[in-house]
DNA sequence: AGGCTGACATCGC
DNA sequence: CGCGATGCCAGCC
């Protein structure tokens, strides 16, 4: 996969007057509520937004989000609370930093104690 | 216009 | 218990 990156960027910006709400906007608007310090899986996002079984758009909104700073993709991670999407960035490392400069112990490109800095959406937005 | 792919997750064998 | 197959939506060839 050389330069795989949907130069598209969505619509970016969102026109003035943009109310079609694609599934993409709803993970983005989720994503910029998780706290500093904080993560969340992919699935759950997905779940939230009342997809269980699109968590891989959620994976791929992230990859259209790059160069979005708003978009804290560095706290999304898998189920498993593996780093899966670090070499996507623009270093294999910077999701690993910018999780550690928030206080996240990462090993082994995995969250320690992922269970216990988890942030459902379903749970923190209800 | 049709098909493949993708930073995941779940079910089936 | 482990690997394979399927679902899902959007973007790109």
């Amino acid at each position: 996969m050389l330069s795989k990156k949907p130069s598209a960027r969505l619509k970016q910006v969102l026109p003035s007057g943009a109310k079609d709400i694609s599934f993409f906007e709803q993970v983005y608007d989720v994503v910029k509520l998780i706290p500093p310090g904080r993560v969340t899986s992919y699935g759950a996002i997905a779940f939230f937004l009342g997809a269980r079984s699109s968590a891989r758009m959620v994976g791929w909104a992230m990859n259209a989000a790059h160069g979005m700073p708003d978009i804290p993709a560095h706290r999304v991670v898998n189920r498993n609370g593996m780093l899966s999407g670090k070499m996507h960035f623009e270093t294999p490392t910077r999701m690993e930093s910018l999780l550690k400069k928030e206080k996240v112990k990462i090993k082994n490109d995995q969250v320690v104690d992922f269970e216990k800095l988890f942030w459902d959406p379903a749970v923190e937005l209800s």
